[in-house]
DNA sequence: ATAAATTTTTAGACTAACCTAAAAAATATA
DNA sequence: TATATTTTTTAGGTTAGTCTAAAAATTTAT
């Protein structure tokens, strides 16, 4: 079994690897956790006598299959939590993250179970993040970034690279919400920025929002 | 703010605290808790300090008006939840405590509130255990042990006071289902025995069973 | 390729929450 | 009331997880 600690240092690892294919640094992890680089070499010790992490000195760390397996349970956990708060407790997709940083530790694999089945086995989370299944696979989907599309392109809006809830109150407050289709109907050379489409609304947004908002191509 | 530990602690002092009236010795809260006896006075300084309980050396703890409240709270959020458990994600009553223990620590007011919400405002457990309201004050109820009624008195069953999963078990076993109308048919002097009906059908009890389940006399 | 800068590790210290063993206080008993 | 027993506290130690500061290794730049 894992102490909170150590789930937070395998979740992190796990987040650090799906974008990075080389080892983790010991400094990315530290950031990533705010915390110090020797909290972490600590750390990372531990994890690699427990077999989650293989550690070389100066070299970072990569997750053993039984540690990925381990750290996609709690992401797992920490995704159907975050389906949970807003399907059923009428939470916000901005509220619900310190929450399912909490719940995510709670140990009881029925409990997590029953509330995939309660939640009627969702795939992905309020943000659009696919929910890794039992065996902790993800099924990840070719999904592109807004920017990347051209004028009269469209697609559906799936997901969020920023999930601060600063940008999520935006969209909320612009309309953009997750599974309508946007279609681009002019794309600004000058800024980059776009006019789009979505839901018979029309509204214009800037270069950052569309660099922070994923969509599957139609 | 409380750590884990201190909650479990002002749980414990709490619960102690309803049936004793006086101040709680160290070595009961040491015993409920699985603990030494001086891992709890060292506890007991920090949770005066922190102005939850009122210490004297030697004489004991009392929880202070702010600890109670907080106390309760902790126990509002152990019985909200068990209600989930059992009522949303098909636990049975006597698989909910050891994951109840952990939810109760989980931080956010407005998960509770819309906790208690989703569920209807239940007012008891699945236990039959009332239900602390927001202010953490407690509805007690007129109850009485099964074994205290008479030959042909009866009463709806409310409540049990081991709530250990072999006891709980064993009623599921038996058919004694929390809000049925238990009536003594029989009362055996030899070794205080009851014959009782429950839901048409008939059966024995023991007197040890009797002095475990507690009914309100119709 | 050597020096400078950065990253990582080590060494030593701190706090929370526990422990054991011994001392002190309270309570029970003769 | 004096003594024995029990309860509680104190003193000192342990472990997990953190920290700072210094040393060592690696990487970058000249």
């Amino acid at each position: 079994m894992f102490t909170h600690s150590e789930e937070n240092y395998l979740k992190t690892i796990y987040h650090l690897e799906l974008d990075s294919e080389k080892g983790i640094s010991t400094n990315a992890i530290a950031k990533q956790l705010e915390t110090k680089a020797s909290s972490v070499t600590d750390m990372v010790k531990k994890l690699s006598e427990k077999e989650v992490v293989i550690y070389k000195k100066y070299k970072g760390v990569t997750l053993t299959a039984f540690g990925k397996k381990t750290a996609a349970n709690i992401v797992r956990k920490h995704r159907l939590w975050e389906v949970f708060l807003v399907e059923k407790l009428n939470f916000s997709w901005d509220e619900v993250h310190e929450v399912a940083e909490q719940l995510e530790h709670i140990k009881s694999p029925k409990l997590i179970n029953q509330l995939d089945a309660f939640l009627s086995f969702p795939t992905h989370d309020p943000h659009g993040d696919p929910i890794p299944d039992k065996n902790g696979n993800l099924k990840t989907i070719e999904k592109s970034l807004l920017s990347t599309l051209q004028k009269n392109e469209c697609g559906i809006c799936v997901g969020v690279d920023d999930s601060s809830s600063e940008f999520l109150q935006f969209l909320d407050k612009k309309g953009i919400i997750l599974g309508e289709k946007i279609t681009v109907l002019e794309k600004e050379e000058f800024d980059d920025s776009l006019q789009i489409s979505i839901q018979d609304k029309k509204l214009s947004i800037s270069n950052k929002i569309a660099n922070n908002l994923y969509i599957k191509k139609a």
